[in-house]
DNA sequence: TTGACGCCCATGATGCCCCATGCTATCCCA
DNA sequence: TGGGATAGCATGGGGCATCATGGGCGTCAA
């Protein structure tokens, strides 16, 4: 389980707040190492969107809202380690990335395993000016994408599903939520 | 040793005030750790409202308010893991979702259910100029509204019902508080 | 020359904003 | 104590801005 005080996870388990204000970051998180660390709005919710003939899919506003807070206008993007999608983000998921791979020590396999695959596997892509953006054909094939392109909010990054494959796996998802946070319900605190 | 999530709920079973005060946060919680947490008044009591032609509905003007006080003009809504409702709460709910997916490693696959169904299945929806929120088909047909919609306020969130699908859980519910409660108040207000 | 890529404009759909209206609960004064 | 005035709130509908999407044109490199 993960522990507090790892300066490199600060983001896990902090208090985090996000302002009010328009668009750039918005909250501090403060570890119990006392580090603080950056914070844009979560990225949420879920949006299909189209693929069309040149293979560009819109990235959905809100997502390009949090992306452009961050600084530049383009995302990061790799093949998932666990199922079959994209996984994206911004600056502040590159940083994240790259941290975890800090962890670990330089002459470690398992630091070059990490480099090689969060790392050697990511491209950075720019949206052209309608905020769209077209995945590398290795991408769309390992997600599948094939006419339609689900984005959906991780949080402090995104992935990119082939929709119905998505449907299928939150379905699961809903059915193991669901199930912890009943045994966590029966302790005492109410879940929703 | 430490553990993440000790730190990270401290507002189950922390010490917290709300203040009389008009709007702001009013409150702060802090947990064994020492860390502080801003609190808002609690949403509570039920307001049955109309859902218009457009399936807008007006958010009751109490709740307005405290999702005012957190920040933004908006609220982030989702399905209830646990029943036929709409589960909805402002920024500090958000950030209470948020953290509890932090608590897990997040290559773990308890991380990617909850993001899964927490985050992805989250929307973030903006009040109109007069308090109104438009829910997406989905959440209306989970919820099985249609006409009108009662919000019930639950503490730090609240849900969205139909009216009559409501009105018998809460029949359910006060079956059971009474209960546990005992036998003596069962007689003394059981019968409302 | 041709294909890939980036840039730009047109269009339709959707969501958001604004104004108008009517209801209701509360307060004030007779 | 009752009735009218008023302010806050819920409700309805029209118009406009944003967004997704499709297609065209120019540039650069193979």
């Amino acid at each position: 389980m993960l522990r507090v005080g790892k300066v490199t996870r600060p983001a896990f388990g902090g208090l985090t707040n996000w302002g009010p204000d328009g668009g750039q970051f918005r909250s501090i998180t403060v570890d119990c190492a006392g580090v603080a660390m950056k914070h844009s709005r979560p990225f949420l919710s879920t949006f299909v969107n189209k693929v069309d003939a040149k293979g560009r899919v819109s990235v959905p506003a809100r997502f390009r809202e949090i992306l452009e807070g961050q600084g530049v206008r383009s995302l990061y993007a790799r093949t998932s380690t666990s199922g079959p999608a994209i996984v994206a983000g911004g600056q502040e998921w590159m940083e994240r990335q790259h941290s975890e791979i800090g962890e670990h020590d330089p002459s470690s396999e398992i630091h070059d395993d990490f480099a090689y695959s969060l790392l050697g596997d990511t491209v950075e892509l720019n949206l052209d000016s309608e905020g769209r953006v077209g995945f590398p054909e290795e991408l769309m094939q390992h997600a599948g994408l094939d006419g339609a392109a689900a984005f959906v909010g991780m949080g402090h990054y995104f992935e990119i599903w082939e929709p119905r494959a998505l449907e299928l796996r939150k379905i699961q998802a809903r059915r193991a939520t669901a199930e912890r946070r009943g045994q966590l319900r029966q302790k005492s605190f109410g879940a929703d």
